[in-house]
DNA sequence: TAGTAGTGGGGTAATTGGGGGT
DNA sequence: CATGTCCCAATTACCCCACTAC
Protein backbone atom coordinates (compact mmCIF):
# COMPACT_ATOMS: atom_id res chain seq x y z
CA UNK A 1 0.00 0.00 0.00
CA UNK A 2 1.04 3.28 0.24
CA UNK A 3 1.60 5.94 2.33
CA UNK A 4 0.55 5.33 6.29
CA UNK A 5 -1.33 8.29 7.32
CA UNK A 6 -0.09 9.31 10.47
CA UNK A 7 -2.88 11.39 12.26
CA UNK A 8 -4.68 12.58 9.83
CA UNK A 9 -8.29 13.48 10.19
CA UNK A 10 -10.78 13.56 7.30
CA UNK A 11 -10.92 16.90 5.91
CA UNK A 12 -13.66 18.47 3.25
CA UNK A 13 -13.16 21.09 0.83
CA UNK A 14 -15.37 24.20 0.55
CA UNK A 15 -17.23 23.01 -1.66
CA UNK A 16 -18.27 19.60 -0.22
CA UNK A 17 -19.64 21.50 2.91
CA UNK A 18 -21.46 23.93 0.47
CA UNK A 19 -22.95 20.90 -1.44
CA UNK A 20 -23.79 19.09 2.04
CA UNK A 21 -25.56 22.04 3.34
CA UNK A 22 -27.22 22.91 0.02
CA UNK A 23 -25.55 26.39 0.34
CA UNK A 24 -23.14 28.71 -1.69
CA UNK A 25 -19.51 28.20 -1.27
CA UNK A 26 -19.24 31.70 0.06
CA UNK A 27 -21.32 30.76 2.74
CA UNK A 28 -19.64 28.39 4.15
CA UNK A 29 -16.15 30.94 3.79
CA UNK A 30 -18.28 33.46 5.93
CA UNK A 31 -19.35 31.12 8.65
CA UNK A 32 -15.72 29.97 8.49
CA UNK A 33 -15.09 33.96 9.38
CA UNK A 34 -17.57 34.08 11.41
CA UNK A 35 -16.25 31.97 14.28
CA UNK A 36 -18.99 29.38 13.48
CA UNK A 37 -16.91 26.43 11.76
CA UNK A 38 -13.88 25.51 12.45
CA UNK A 39 -11.29 25.86 9.70
CA UNK A 40 -7.94 24.79 9.17
CA UNK A 41 -6.25 26.93 5.79
CA UNK A 42 -3.31 25.23 3.33
CA UNK A 43 -0.36 26.68 3.05
CA UNK A 44 -1.99 28.63 -0.05
CA UNK A 45 -4.88 30.26 1.65
CA UNK A 46 -7.63 28.15 1.15
CA UNK A 47 -9.45 26.27 3.73
CA UNK A 48 -9.99 22.99 4.79
CA UNK A 49 -12.58 21.85 6.91
CA UNK A 50 -13.21 18.75 9.64
CA UNK A 51 -15.26 16.37 8.59
CA UNK A 52 -16.28 15.85 11.84
CA UNK A 53 -17.67 18.58 12.61
CA UNK A 54 -19.16 19.20 9.73
CA UNK A 55 -21.35 15.92 10.11
CA UNK A 56 -22.14 16.85 14.01
CA UNK A 57 -23.45 20.33 12.71
CA UNK A 58 -26.01 18.63 10.44
CA UNK A 59 -26.43 16.18 12.35
CA UNK A 60 -28.13 19.39 14.66
CA UNK A 61 -25.30 18.84 17.11
CA UNK A 62 -24.91 22.03 18.47
CA UNK A 63 -20.91 22.89 19.04
CA UNK A 64 -18.80 24.67 21.54
CA UNK A 65 -17.23 26.95 18.41
CA UNK A 66 -13.84 27.91 19.39
CA UNK A 67 -12.58 30.94 17.48
CA UNK A 68 -10.96 30.95 13.71
CA UNK B 1 10.77 -4.20 8.63
CA UNK B 2 13.46 -2.10 9.93
CA UNK B 3 16.59 -1.90 10.92
CA UNK B 4 17.58 1.14 13.20
CA UNK B 5 17.03 4.14 13.33
CA UNK B 6 19.97 6.26 14.44
CA UNK B 7 18.57 9.78 14.93
CA UNK B 8 16.79 10.82 12.10
CA UNK B 9 13.54 12.74 12.39
CA UNK B 10 10.52 11.37 11.25
CA UNK B 11 9.92 12.12 7.46
CA UNK B 12 6.11 12.47 5.25
CA UNK B 13 6.29 11.30 1.53
CA UNK B 14 4.39 13.61 -0.96
CA UNK B 15 1.40 11.76 -0.56
CA UNK B 16 1.12 11.45 3.28
CA UNK B 17 1.47 15.33 3.96
CA UNK B 18 -1.20 15.39 1.01
CA UNK B 19 -3.44 13.60 2.57
CA UNK B 20 -3.27 15.32 5.77
CA UNK B 21 -3.77 18.94 4.22
CA UNK B 22 -6.70 17.36 1.83
CA UNK B 23 -4.56 18.32 -1.53
CA UNK B 24 -3.44 17.67 -4.13
CA UNK B 25 0.57 16.10 -3.84
CA UNK B 26 1.27 18.51 -7.12
CA UNK B 27 0.38 21.02 -4.81
CA UNK B 28 2.41 19.91 -1.83
CA UNK B 29 5.62 20.27 -4.60
CA UNK B 30 4.45 23.41 -5.46
CA UNK B 31 4.76 24.40 -1.36
CA UNK B 32 8.08 23.04 -1.53
CA UNK B 33 9.05 24.69 -4.60
CA UNK B 34 7.82 28.30 -3.11
CA UNK B 35 9.52 27.44 0.34
CA UNK B 36 6.68 27.53 2.15
CA UNK B 37 7.27 23.76 3.19
CA UNK B 38 11.14 22.29 3.97
CA UNK B 39 11.78 19.80 1.50
CA UNK B 40 14.70 17.21 2.00
CA UNK B 41 15.41 15.50 -1.51
CA UNK B 42 16.43 12.01 -2.07
CA UNK B 43 19.41 11.39 -4.24
CA UNK B 44 16.95 10.87 -6.75
CA UNK B 45 15.39 14.01 -6.41
CA UNK B 46 12.01 12.89 -4.72
CA UNK B 47 11.43 15.62 -1.68
CA UNK B 48 10.47 14.33 1.82
CA UNK B 49 8.70 16.47 4.17
CA UNK B 50 9.58 16.91 7.99
CA UNK B 51 6.75 15.57 9.85
CA UNK B 52 7.00 18.15 12.75
CA UNK B 53 7.50 21.07 10.27
CA UNK B 54 3.70 19.44 8.45
CA UNK B 55 1.81 19.16 11.96
CA UNK B 56 2.70 22.57 13.17
CA UNK B 57 1.31 24.03 9.55
CA UNK B 58 -1.82 22.09 10.15
CA UNK B 59 -2.01 23.47 13.88
CA UNK B 60 -1.54 26.72 11.89
CA UNK B 61 1.80 27.43 13.74
CA UNK B 62 3.38 29.90 11.34
CA UNK B 63 7.10 29.36 11.16
CA UNK B 64 10.14 30.94 10.14
CA UNK B 65 11.17 29.96 6.46
CA UNK B 66 14.07 30.66 4.14
CA UNK B 67 13.77 31.09 0.54
CA UNK B 68 14.33 27.97 -2.44
C1' DT C 1 16.03 -8.15 -12.71
C1' DA C 2 11.51 -7.08 -13.38
C1' DG C 3 7.06 -4.84 -12.17
C1' DT C 4 3.97 -1.47 -10.06
C1' DA C 5 3.10 2.66 -7.71
C1' DG C 6 4.50 7.28 -6.71
C1' DT C 7 6.91 11.49 -8.07
C1' DG C 8 8.91 15.33 -10.87
C1' DG C 9 8.26 18.43 -14.72
C1' DG C 10 5.30 21.28 -17.62
C1' DG C 11 0.79 23.19 -19.09
C1' DT C 12 -4.27 24.21 -18.74
C1' DA C 13 -9.08 24.22 -16.62
C1' DA C 14 -11.70 24.67 -12.31
C1' DT C 15 -12.08 26.44 -7.29
C1' DT C 16 -11.19 29.51 -3.93
C1' DG C 17 -10.22 33.95 -1.62
C1' DG C 18 -11.25 38.81 -1.11
C1' DG C 19 -13.95 42.98 -1.54
C1' DG C 20 -18.26 45.05 -2.74
C1' DG C 21 -23.20 45.41 -3.85
C1' DT C 22 -28.36 43.25 -3.72
C1' DC D 1 -27.99 39.85 10.03
C1' DA D 2 -27.54 36.22 6.57
C1' DT D 3 -27.14 34.56 1.75
C1' DG D 4 -26.25 34.86 -3.39
C1' DT D 5 -23.87 37.03 -7.18
C1' DC D 6 -20.22 39.95 -9.96
C1' DC D 7 -15.46 41.38 -10.28
C1' DC D 8 -10.35 39.88 -10.42
C1' DA D 9 -6.06 37.53 -8.66
C1' DA D 10 -4.19 33.56 -6.66
C1' DT D 11 -4.22 28.76 -5.59
C1' DT D 12 -5.36 24.22 -6.59
C1' DA D 13 -6.67 19.99 -9.56
C1' DC D 14 -6.02 17.00 -13.54
C1' DC D 15 -3.76 16.01 -18.30
C1' DC D 16 0.55 14.34 -20.51
C1' DC D 17 5.36 11.65 -20.16
C1' DA D 18 10.04 10.06 -18.04
C1' DC D 19 12.29 8.58 -13.96
C1' DT D 20 12.70 7.18 -9.06
C1' DA D 21 11.24 4.20 -5.00
C1' DC D 22 10.40 -0.19 -3.25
Amino acid sequence: MTARTPDAEPLLIPAEVATMFRVDPKTVTRWAKAGKLTSIRTLGGHRRYREAEVRALLAGIPQQRGEA
